[in-house]
DNA sequence: GTGAAAGCGCTAACAG
DNA sequence: CTGTTAGCGCTTTCAC
């Protein structure tokens, strides 16, 4: 490099060797104190850091993981939609985690679209992200299984992968709507409207199992009051809550399968007066403050963020781990209250 | 490189020269056909294709970019809490954007804490994102006055910086406090209770000037009811509210600074059955459930994160441009329910 | 203790 | 159209 091009530009920012260079050391010392390393001389290692700060140097991390094949210090979070409560607190527990090991989330949402996840995956992979967590959406995870084999940290969330052997971190849907339907059979219901959301969704089968396990446990044909609904709009979920107390045999008691479907029942509910029991998968900060008392399926979504990024800095040091598959379990819980007319 | 390096262990990743040996070209022909150059023979673009799939090649593209001095198609996002909604709303509007321009967003959580947030700035800024979007806490940014005057784009969220110069995406927390308590004195209220959490936050201090505005325009002292609280328990804002109605003249109307303050005071006006007109900044996705009327300052949280990610990008383009300030309006919103007793 | 040389994986520049 | 050479900013040898 000659002398004429050692960046006069004000706007290029100051290299290692510009350092080296303003503090009469060799490009190594420089990096020795950058990098903390104790055998350096005190007065080349005050004069060196006295260039950095002159100069504002700050090192290149790019650069230097690059060449000592280290991790990026990055792991990349692949979910639904993080505006949705569950996870973006997935997030920031999963963040959290990273913190201790001064590593940084990259966090992108796949807007349940299949393809966008592939994409999402493989541009965080050609980043060298050190591990992934994903929540997945489509049928077909297949495509990491290389990515996997080469040794590729990668935990899944809230549902399992398919086509592809990984670390799992599930919320137990099916041992928590059994038992809320249980409790609503113990009350002496009989008649029970269940309501999801598409069959799609692996939660959702899942709740739906543990509902008619339950239903059949009292011998109760499992079908007999059940609507689905695909919208995400709260008034698809009132317009079935409204269909089945409009039949001849209304239900005594709803299962709502998630929030957004329970907030549609409320408002459905109380627009008729309508004081049939109300249940639902799904706690969430609100709910303490429905009109009306719910029993819901509660977890803690933190501990799911928690356990994913564990497994992946669990895994990054001991590639060659057995396989873990986590379950978070529920618990039930009353929310509501009861409030004067107003 | 010697034929025996030629990297036979199977855990590596293959890199380009281990596909144009595989493939039988150069290097550069390979980089070629990584990159879709059109100007290759087709033969051996096939070749090389060939030779990636079977190899399971995938592009460094950190190696890419240290190379190209191209950005790294990151930016950061430094907010106060990924878990409250408020700001992963932001975080996947800003998420939105950033996609159109194949850039992943790195988001952390400074927790409230200065030092962290200083901290993550340095380190984002190590792994050389393309820009930063800060919602700031503490108040000094001066740290990042170098960063800017580099080119970094850097953008303020929710508070302006202090210590420096930067582009800025506001809430109009004045005007919207304004408004709201002017249509309290509008509807005859004179005693209204102002209920703010810690002003050493701006935006606490900018809704309080709001309120004091709209109050001595009507000539009404404006400390007259106002109580602080510094708690993040809801409790505490109860406790407040209580304390004023206790009072030798109770307001008829509160308000409060904050939607976690709204709810402390829904909960003891609940306990006590007591029907004082409500009022508060912040709407928010369960506030139509309210068990009571309530009016609340609404604002676009998405336009937020959407223009924040917008600037980084334009100021990505043209670095030098002028300073922007935008300011997202607010609005007035009634929202909760009537509701039955249970 | 210090520094020269080589090279991480890739792209830019220039030849051929 | 293809390949060679150099080098991004840093760390890793391995001499001195």
């Amino acid at each position: 490099m000659t002398d004429q091009a050692a960046g006069r530009d004000r706007d290029r920012r100051p290299t290692m060797v510009d350092v080296a260079r303003a503090a009469g050391v060799s490009l190594k010392t420089v990096s020795r104190v950058a990098n903390g390393v104790p055998t350096v001389r005190s007065d080349l290692a005050d004069r060196v850091r006295a260039a950095m700060s002159e100069l504002g140097f700050q090192r290149n991390n790019v650069a230097a993981n690059l060449r000592s094949g280290r991790n990026t210090a990055t792991i990349g979070l692949i979910i639904l939609d993080l505006a949705n409560p569950f996870y973006s607190t997935i997030a920031a527990a999963a963040a959290a985690v990273a913190e201790r090991f001064d590593t940084q989330l990259i966090t992108a949402s796949s807007g349940w679209d299949p393809v966008r996840e592939r994409e999402l995956v493989l541009d965080l992979c050609e980043r060298r992200v050190d591990g992934l967590i994903i929540a997945p959406t489509g049928d077909d995870q297949s495509y990491l299984g290389a990515e996997i084999a080469r040794g590729m940290p990668a935990v899944f969330i809230d549902s399992p992968p398919s086509g592809c052997l990984a670390d799992t971190v599930l919320i137990d849907n099916r041992t928590g709507t059994r038992d809320l339907v249980r409790r609503l059979l113990a009350e002496g219901h009989r008649d029970i409207g269940v309501i999801t959301d598409s069959l799609n969704d692996f939660t959702m089968r899942e709740r739906l199992a543990g509902a008619a396990e339950a239903l059949e446990e009292a011998g109760i044909e499992s079908g007999r009051h059940f609507r689905r609904i695909y919208s995400d709009r709260p008034h698809t979920a009132g317009d079935a809550v409204g269909a089945m107390l409009d039949s001849s045999e209304p239900p005594t008691a709803f299962f709502c399968g998630n929030n957004r479907i329970l907030l549609g029942a409320v408002e459905e509910l109380a627009r008729r007066h309508d004081r049939t029991r109300l249940a639902a998968f799904d706690d969430f900060e609100f709910a303490p403050l429905l009109p009306r008392p719910v029993t819901v399926v509660g977890y803690d979504t933190r501990t799911l963020g928690r356990l994913a990024a564990e497994l992946v800095f669990q895994r990054l040091r001991r590639p060659r781990s057995a396989q873990a598959n986590y379950v978070v379990p529920t618990y039930l819980v009353d929310r509501g209250m009861a409030v004067d007319p107003v």
